[in-house]
Order: structure tokens, then sequence, then C-alpha cells
DNA sequence: TCCTAATTTCGCGTAATTACGAAATATGAA
DNA sequence: TTCATATTTCGTAATTACGCGAAATTAGGA
């Protein structure tokens, strides 16, 4: 993970509708969810939403796949790992005792 | 973990120099780093250092606290497991199986 | 091909964020 | 108290992000 990616992610979550957004997607799955929906269930203009998954997805957090007429967005956590990897790399210098407690996730 | 301080903690690593000075503080470990070694450190004059660490403290990723003369800063590694709990919450609609390969830290 | 639903692009005014010098403040040591 | 180190506050100017209406574009279905 670069470092302008990962300003990127934090960039795209650190907004109120793009972070309900990937939360939705999140609980809704990796079956994907219409961009139409999308805007349906969180009242968000069509041109508001476009922007916001084109950053969404520019970040690396989502991905899109056209079913018939609609485009299908889905969450992608390994991006979450990714980050959550970069954050705590050489965590503690590589102490791994004085990093006790935490969870680093696994590499994908 | 409530949004609008997901959202602080976002914003907050969303920066190139709050990154670095995060993932500085994350390899320095518990023990904490003093405010002007992490400015000598990554090249920070001392009144933008300043408003740094008080995001990233806001944000609740660092914590502070004096000894002698110097505040030394150390990472919440707790505040990485809450956002990433924050963002996977629900997932999958509490499908486990669907959510298969994804490391959700233990509860804090 | 032609139509239409689905999505994106463009442009605008508004609002928030940035770095940093200078000055102010706080704190421990002598 | 007095001094020096450590840190914060304030003001300013440049940059960037924001929502959304209107118009353009895309691609599937008939």
């Amino acid at each position: 993970m670069k470092q302008t990616l990962a300003i990127d992610a934090f960039s795209a979550l650190a907004h109120d509708t793009r972070l309900d957004i990937f939360r939705l997607l999140v609980k809704r799955g990796p079956m994907g969810t219409p961009a139409m929906e999308i805007g349906r269930l969180l009242d968000i203009k069509p041109s508001t939403l476009s922007g916001h998954l084109a950053t969404l997805k520019r970040a690396g957090l989502v991905s899109s796949e056209r079913q018939h007429r609609k485009i299908q967005y889905a969450p992608r956590l390994e991006a979450v790992n990714g980050l959550v990897r970069f954050l705590l790399e050489d965590c503690c210098g590589g102490d791994e005792s004085a990093c006790a407690g935490i969870d680093l996730p696994a590499q994908t």
C-alpha cells in the first residue's frame, strides 16, 4: 500500500455521505448494490452520488460491475485490511510483545 | 463509535503529514515520543506540528502525557480497532459465511 | 435502429483546510 | 523569582472540497 492511496482512502471515508455509502455496501454484502438503489436508500441526488461513488472507487474501496442496465457496487473489504496493515506497519519497531492486544489482519 | 468521531479520525489520517506522524508513533511504540522529536524527525515546524497533533488527539488517535519538560505522544491503537469495527459493522447483514476471510478485530 | 432508464460531466457559488511566522503562554530548573 | 525550553494561539492568504441543476452520455431492450 502506497501512502497516496491510503490518503485517498481515508479522504474518501472522511465524509458523511461517503461513509454512509461504504457502510451500507458492507451491510449489503459482496453481491453488490445498484447505484440508483444506494441513492434511493440514502436520499442522494444522482449527480452527487456519482461523484461520491467515483471517489470511493478511485480510492480502491469499492468495485463496480454492470449487471444488465444497472451498475452494482460492492465493498472491497481487502482494502480495509490493507489500510490497517499500512497504519500498523512495523508496529512498536517490530517488538510483538509490546503490541500485545492488537489484531493485525492476516496478509491477503 | 459515533459517525462524527469516525469522520474526525479518517479526516485526521487523510493528510500526508498527519499520517506520517501517526505511523511514526506506531513504530515508536506505546512509550510515547516527545512532540519536538517528532518535529525534528519529520521536519515539521512547531506551529504546524502543534496543530496536527491537536487534530490527531481530538480524533482520539493519539494520547499525550507530560513527562518533565516534554509532552509525550503515543498512538491509541484501540482507536484503529474501533474504526475497523465501525466500518465493518453488521457486515454482510450479519451473515458470517458471506464475510469469510475478513479479520474482525476483537471487541475491546 | 430508436427509445429510455441509468449514470456521468460540467459549471457555479460557497465553505472548509492548509502552512507558517510572530507573538503569547506554560513549565521545570536554578 | 528568573530564565530558557517546549508548545500553543492567532492572523493571513492560497488551495481544495462541497452539493446540485442542467445537459451530455452510455448501454440494454424492443
